[in-house]
DNA sequence: GGTCAGCACTCGGTAGTATGGAGTGCTGAC
DNA sequence: GTCAGCACTCCATACTACCGAGTGCTGACC
């Protein structure tokens, strides 16, 4: 029943918005709330750290906190629940992120050690480990390709008029467009393709591609290197649109007793572009968690995001995004995204792109 | 309430198992039950087709498909409930596979006229397609690459002493591998490397490959053909743990009330080496549905799967699976498995793999 | 003036009881 | 063999009572 040992130790300190005694009570029913699901009654706040005073007290300072928008009663006579804003003040006030508990800490060293495969296969597999850390819907958004440049090109013939185009990208993805080829492209046409082509387009971002290129001379070599041209183009769209790998959706099932509720929001995380756009969104506003209304994807109003940048090679970014239920445990979320986001990154780094 | 014209109209007829009319009662009573998820009378049974005797005479039938073991009762006086053993009869009783009403051929027709792109994208949108038709969660398995040969190999220096191999297989699939690389790798010495592996491995299948190189001469050449070989290699492992995309997860949502049924179908939908193996178990038994716990996945007790192959090219495999509540509407799933699977293999052998 | 013990009050949750209705199984007549 | 009629079962629903967790207020104390 007592999580008090949950959280961070800090004691509430005078802020412009409130007093300490009201923040160290409005931190403990938060700590409380996050701990048990239940309304936090005055009784249980009584010997959270920082609050010593009687609960007749800490009642008359909960009805405070409740006129000013911290706290609510679902109805007379029950204990209190934070409100978006008392979730807000919690997370705005915790002392520096805190720091992943041991077998956290042992689970994420772990992963990291034994981890291998291409960097697709590292991303869905970070985002179980971050469900299995926080209980949490774990998103993870690779670093964005946009900036990438054509590094090699190829060309190859599959059957009788059936091509695929294949771009490895500076920063080591591998994109494929099938292309249809005309009668009369054996190898060495090909070959004299992608070199027209190659020529044109190597060290060029996707989204800068030429419109057209220099004729070679030979028709068939310039309908070729024209179709594969085509075929580069219509990647173009797939970079804007990047690929998030959800992780632990079912742990949505576990966090609300709604069906209705675990459906909504089940329903947004199968929409990439959605998803895709919060963290974005959230990250965009300088914020680095977003609760119940914050974000403005409706359905999930009842939940709060956590979202980290990584960095790859200093600059290029992917975002790890954490989504709970607004009585999340915003402590340990933040810590398991900083630190396995700080990972990631330098394990993608050092894999070398 | 009356779903009557949902049935396939077949009225039944007599089988080894069961009599003419209580193979009626049987069907009407399970697409009743399908329909409303309510415990069905005999007064609701009265007017299906096939069934033209009284409630009271219905009654004693179904007291009779009880005892047989095709119907539960949840407790007296409450109506019936198809046992698994009910719902297999119907299913293998359907009169022929029935066809996808208007509006889901329509549905059909449009997507798979707009739908372009490379194989996994068009996979991802087709679990979309079939959640959206059958209101269940859409499995797809793409055929496998397990007997497809290297068709063409690249070796891409991406930085200081990093690079990629890039691999396209004969059936058009790309895979790539990171591979470390020996000072004094110039392109020219990647372009050696690769003939030289080529040489060796064009044609091959993936788990087939040789396990050493004949030498160049060159050592360094050396160096980085063993090493791209072992990117390779390293590969063959991807193989066979295929990849399944899962589309409309939060349908199961809607199809239970106890969330903790919820939590449970997410979760083994979340692990892929499961589902697939879940497929391939039913189909390997020659099955097309797989009824509560025939299935060995306990788990998914309370839920039914329906599989149906595609081939591609005539042979090489691919499986679309529905996965819903026991109480799933069959006739739909089946119907929309089928049209939708015939016609994904088409798109994806015309594309030419 | 802030703190707090004491107290009256509120109200959700649980348990117990009545009632209605959907559904059953059985019986006896056709 | 079929079926109208009937007694019976038992889930849902509604209502009531009651307990207890929790509140707000008051008045005394430092």
């Amino acid at each position: 029943m007592a999580r008090h040992d949950d959280a961070r130790t800090h004691v509430a300190t005078a802020t412009d918005e409130l007093d300490a005694r009201k923040a160290a009570i409005l931190n403990a029913v938060v700590t409380e709330y996050i701990g048990s699901a239940q309304p936090v009654g005055s009784q249980h706040v009584v010997d959270a750290p920082g609050v010593n005073v009687s609960s007749a007290t800490i009642r008359s300072e909960m009805a405070a906190l409740e006129r000013e928008g911290y706290l609510v009663q679902p109805h007379t006579s029950a204990g209190r629940v934070p409100t978006d804003r008392g979730y807000r003040f919690f997370v705005d006030h915790l002392g520096g992120t805190g720091t992943l508990d041991a077998t956290g800490r042992q689970q994420v060293r772990r992963f990291f050690e034994q981890a291998h495969g291409e960097i697709e296969q590292m991303l869905e597999r970070t985002s179980g480990l971050l469900a299995d850390l926080t209980d949490c819907a774990a998103l993870v958004v690779g670093p964005s390709h946009e900036s990438a440049t054509v590094r090699s090109l190829q060309v190859v013939g599959l059957g009788p008029r059936i091509g695929l185009v294949v771009v490895v990208l500076s920063d080591g993805a591998v994109r494929k467009a099938t292309i249809e080829l005309p009668d009369g492209a054996d190898d060495e046409v090909l070959a004299r393709s992608v070199a027209c082509l190659a020529a044109a387009v190597v060290d060029t971002a996707l989204r800068s591609l030429p419109a057209e290129l220099e004729p070679a001379g030979d028709p068939v070599v310039d309908t070729v290197a024209a179709a594969a041209l085509a075929g580069l183009r219509s990647l173009q769209g797939d970079e804007t649109a990047e690929h998030v790998f959800v992780g632990g959706s079912s742990r949505m099932a576990a966090a609300f007793d709604a069906v209705e509720t675990v459906r909504s929001v089940l329903t947004i995380l199968e929409q990439q572009l959605v998803v895709v756009s919060l963290l974005r969104d959230v990250l965009d506003r300088g914020l680095s968690v977003a609760i119940g209304t914050e974000h403005g994807v409706e359905p999930l109003a009842s939940c709060a995001v956590v979202v980290t940048p990584f960095s790859v090679d200093g600059e290029e970014l992917g975002t790890i995004g954490l989504l709970g239920p607004t009585r999340m445990n915003y402590p340990q979320a933040l810590a398991a995204a900083e630190a396995v986001g700080e990972r990631l990154g330098r394990r993608l780094s050092e894999a070398g792109r």
